[in-house]
DNA sequence: AATTCGGGGAG
DNA sequence: CTCCCAGAATT
């Protein structure tokens, strides 16, 4: 039998390894702004903020969000497009929806106290076993271990562990080997300390191995074989629609409406549109989808731009068309809600990070 | 157990 | 271009 686990590993070694860990993060940290407190609100948020966004991004729109949201009392009693507003290009935003539902239900149940047990805070929208781990470890000391892609990685290294990184079997597998691993008498720094060996030195590419804290245990390097972790299963190639989206004027006025609160974008507002059907010409398929979506006629006046965006299991080739307003009331078919907005007055609204792509070149048009 | 949720940075 | 990021909910 090979030796993989962590199982293999004596408990002496474990120690030793969890040393030199946290020695080498008390040393060699980042200092981040989550990093300055142990307040359970301001960990959430950042934990929430990170999933699936790195660092650098998160900074700034931390930062934003708790000065608006200063604590868990003003999220709750925020409106929902505030919310998403401050959220506005961070994406996976059902995050910002689950967090200040959460936030809700802990002020109108709780008395806005955060649980410090599993159970109740693993219930809540939007908290799974990573961010549960994260709040109750960092701002709770309690010995739960986080299990990101950075711990799969550096883990999967050091142990030679093949289970695929992206294969939803495989997480128990990981979560076992971090717990075993985990020092439970400074549960909130060990957790943090594993994820930025993975962030600083344990790199998924050109990994630092040189400055490895646990370099001495690491079977992967030990085997020449760093490059071949971790493990991972293939992606099949996303498709790419051809689109076409209409900004309607009538006047002054834009037409802007907005997605449906589940789903894709949810709660963010955007220019009416849809894709392009086989043969169809991009003008027609604008004018189209604009009847189908609000049931207006309208007469296309020029092609402002056309636009690329690369969604997570798809691409789009948008073309964006000034449209002008010629018969027909709103009448909504999708769309929860519609505003005619001056040009100016978009940015009141949450849009998706393609608008943002086309939205200066509208404001720079002469006929709006 | 696989898919669906954004967007951006690095190479 | 491709890969992947301090993941969770849904199917």
């Amino acid at each position: 039998m090979e030796k993989t686990g962590v199982s293999e590993t004596s408990k002496k070694e474990r120690r030793a390894i969890r040393k030199a860990l946290v020695s080498w993060f008390t040393a060699n940290q980042r200092r981040l702004p989550w990093r300055e407190t142990t307040d359970p609100y301001h960990v959430w948020v950042s934990e929430v903020m990170l999933q699936q966004t790195q660092v650098n991004t998160v900074i700034s729109y931390y930062k934003r969000f708790l000065d608006q949201f200063p604590d868990i009392f003003y999220l709750a009693a925020a409106d929902a497009q505030d919310v998403l507003k401050c959220w506005e290009g961070l994406g996976y935003y059902a995050r910002a929806r689950n967090l200040h539902s959460a936030a809700r239900r802990l002020v109108a149940e709780n008395q806005g106290r955060i649980p410090c047990e599993w159970a109740a805070f693993r219930k809540l929208p939007g908290v799974g076993d990573y961010i549960a781990s994260a709040v109750l470890s960092i701002a709770f000391g309690k010995p739960y271990p986080m299990v990101d892609g950075n711990v799969k990685r550096v883990l999967s290294r050091l142990f030679a562990i093949n289970a695929p990184v992206n294969r939803s079997a495989s997480y128990r597998i990981f979560r076992e080997t971090a717990r075993m691993l985990l020092d439970k008498t400074i549960p909130g720094r060990f957790n943090q300390a594993v994820m930025e060996v993975g962030a600083i030195v344990c790199k998924p590419r050109r990994p630092d191995c040189d400055a490895c804290p646990v370099r001495r245990w690491c079977r992967a390097l030990a085997d020449d074989r760093v490059a071949g972790y971790p493990v991972r299963i293939k992606r099949t190639p996303v498709p790419e629609y051809r689109m076409a989206i209409g900004v309607v004027a009538k006047g002054r006025k834009l037409l802007i409406v907005q997605r449906p609160y589940d789903g894709m974008l949810g709660g963010l507002w955007e220019f009416p549109g849809g894709v392009r059907q086989s043969g169809e010409s991009a003008a027609s398929a604008c004018a189209r989808s604009v009847g189908e979506t609000v049931g207006l006629e309208v007469e296309i006046e020029s092609r402002l731009t056309r636009i690329r965006h690369a969604y997570t299991h798809f691409k789009v080739v948008a073309d964006v068309f000034l449209c002008r307003y010629r018969g027909g009331r709103v009448r909504r078919n999708g769309p929860i809600a519609h505003q005619w907005v001056l040009a100016k007055g978009l940015s009141r609204y949450p849009l998706p990070g393609s608008h943002h792509k086309f939205i200066p070149a509208l404001l720079e048009n002469r006929s709006i």
